[in-house]
RNA sequence: UGGGUUAUUGUGUAAAGGUAGCACUACAGAUUUUGAUUCUGUCUGUCUAGGUUCGAAUCCUAGUAACCCAACCA
């Protein structure tokens, strides 16, 4: 019935549970730990979520999974909103674990007085190694067979502040010789004297993230929890706790995690990136994180789209950051403006155009209809492209060259007669002549050219810093190589230029606006952008078959 | 050496016993006032070995490889 839907597994699951009438209609949820900033791979993961639920005529909410208040911060939960909205969705409810934490106590009496929970003096170390390894099972507790009437006693006890962080656990009694490592009696709550972002200093006791999460999840009537790999080994507690504590059956669902090319994706080695300096902060434009790719200039449809190719599977994946900047392109081209900006510039002299006079041209401002018009200043001075101008032209060369001709873009054809060198060898100035038949919209010159070019007007350009950014690691796959995964970082991943020309027209782009730089890449404006000093940022290089034409040699 | 999960072209993902498809990448060509875009075309694949079947990526058997699990993290 669904021969060509070729819907993902997940999909498909709720298809069946939906015919079938398990549930009238879904509930997902979203459930970062608000410790860190949310990556591209959590893009995956959001998609997934919101995208079943709005697919299936569900809901989502977000639930920050908040219950170890060492690490957490509003910061985080601020920065993990804004950049979910930033996607474009809309969670149905805000939820945080905290939120349940009385619930959560309740069920941990609950398991006590059942005899399925019991509270340890060990310590951390001594519990590890009753704890046993894969390959040899485990050894009970000598606290594992206290009363009821004591374990009650002392949970709340520590509940109420009475023991030392690491005094005192409360653990589930399952089987120290289960062949799964979870479910040797898994700790259920610590102590930690610790402030909470949300909940201040009213607990002393935080519950694990077994013992939150599928608890959580059971009390919103998540049907689908959906979440990645290396939680499979927790759906069998997650299952067992559901069970026992007799609630509402929430599932639990796992899919591959996304990885990408030259990039790390694990909040340790972003937290690491960041707090190391070898970025400026989280949203730095390298980083892979959300906030990051916005201030480079990615739009939220480009990564939509991108998540929706990747695909949900459960296979381990290393996605080429092509198909990212393939989406990013695709989107890009047709809304980006098209204007013009000279990164490396030399001076271009018309010697045959009147001094000083300047002529407005109208140049489209994308393949668009409905991007519309602009006018730029056009002069006998003009600034173009180092690279645009060879001293003895390559084969296959279209660009300027002694005695070649060349459409300055929106403009003329120009012929270039000669050209001046400073005693280093590098060229100074290139000294052309136009074609005043050959104007753009009006040629009646007759005469064709392989190669166009842009420019910016000498008399009329301002000036910018651009940031040119490069991948941040010169490894494909940076955390699976030998070593620390910083030895494998790119050192030359940022280059500012700091006196580029841009056509004036750019003196007023707004920090949402996107920009395609003919010929040069697509551009944003970057928040450190003042009045006095407009700062962009390069989001993608254009693709470039020339640059492979030089390889080929 | 225990348990769990996964193997389809360079990458990712479809095919639920019946033509191995799609996208990205790469390559070639056409168009182009962006060496962009657009358009056309080309290349490479079912982890291995057996078996069942008229027919196997799919089912069976035995291997092999990768990943995850021994945090009072999530």
């Amino acid at each position: 019935m669904s021969e060509e839907k070729n819907l993902n597994f997940i999909e498909e699951i709720v298809e069946t549970d939906l015919n079938e009438g398990k549930y009238k209609s879904i509930i997902t949820r979203f459930p970062p730990e608000p410790n860190g900033y949310l990556h591209i791979g959590h893009s995956k993961s959001i998609c997934l979520n919101f995208g079943l639920a709005k697919k299936y005529g569900g809901s989502t909410n977000l639930r920050f999974d908040d219950t170890n208040p060492v690490t957490e911060d509003t910061e985080y939960v601020e920065s993990i909103k804004d950049d979910i909205k930033w996607l474009g969705f809309e969670w149905s409810n805000e939820f945080y674990a905290s939120d349940y934490f009385d619930t959560l106590f309740e069920y941990a009496v609950t398991l006590i007085n059942k005899g399925l929970a019991y509270v340890d003096d060990s310590t951390s170390e001594e519990i590890a190694t009753l704890k046993g390894t894969p390959t040899e099972p485990g050894k009970d507790s000598i606290y594992r067979s206290r009363s009821i009437e004591e374990n009650i006693l002392l949970f709340n006890e520590m509940k109420d502040g009475k023991y030392k962080d690491g005094e005192k656990v409360l653990r589930a009694k399952i089987d120290m010789a289960h062949t799964n490592m979870l479910m040797r009696d898994p700790i259920m709550y610590r102590i930690k004297h610790a402030h909470h972002h949300r909940t201040g200093d009213k607990w002393c006791i935080y519950p694990m993230y077994d013992f939150a999460h599928g608890q959580s999840d059971s009390i919103e009537n998540i049907t689908h929890s959906i979440c990645t790999l290396e939680f499979i080994p927790h759906r069998e507690l997650y299952d067992w706790l559901i069970e026992k504590l007799n609630i509402f059956p929430s599932h639990q669902y796992e899919f591959a995690r996304l990885n990408m090319t030259y990039t790390v994706m694990s909040k340790r080695k972003l937290l690491q990136l960041v707090n190391e300096g070898h970025v400026s902060g989280w949203d730095d434009p390298r980083m892979p994180t959300i906030s990051g790719f916005r201030r480079k200039g990615y739009t939220p449809l480009s990564i939509r789209n991108f998540c929706d190719k990747i695909g949900v599977a459960k296979r381990e994946n290393l996605i080429d950051l092509s198909l990212l900047e393939f989406c990013l392109r695709e989107d890009l081209n047709m809304t980006a403006k098209r204007v013009m900006a000279v990164l490396d510039p030399v001076k271009l002299i018309i010697t045959n155009y009147e001094e000083g006079k300047t002529e407005m041209l109208t140049s489209e401002n994308g393949p668009d209809e409905s991007l519309g018009h602009r006018s730029i200043p056009f002069g006998k001075e003009l600034w173009i492209e180092r690279e645009d101008f060879m001293e003895e032209a390559a084969k296959k060369w279209f660009r300027l060259a002694p005695g070649a001709l060349v459409r300055l873009k929106s403009a003329y054809i120009v012929k270039c007669e000669s050209f001046e060198k400073d005693s280093d060898g590098n060229i100074t100035a290139i000294h052309c002549t136009y074609i005043p038949e050959s104007k753009s919209g009006q040629d009646t010159s007759g005469i064709s050219v392989k190669g166009t070019i842009h420019w910016v007007s000498v008399k009329h350009a301002a000036t910018a810093e651009v940031r040119l950014y490069d991948r941040l690691f010169k490894s494909e796959n940076p955390a699976a190589e030998e070593g620390d995964f910083k030895e494998y970082m790119n050192l030359d991943s940022l280059h500012i230029i700091n006196n580029a020309y841009i056509e004036p027209s750019l003196t007023t782009a707004n920090l949402e606006d996107r920009f395609q730089f003919i010929r040069k890449g697509y551009f944003c404006l970057d928040k450190d952008s003042t009045t006095e000093k407009l700062v962009f940022n390069r989001t993608v290089t254009l693709k470039d078959a020339w640059s492979k034409e030089v390889k080929k040699g």
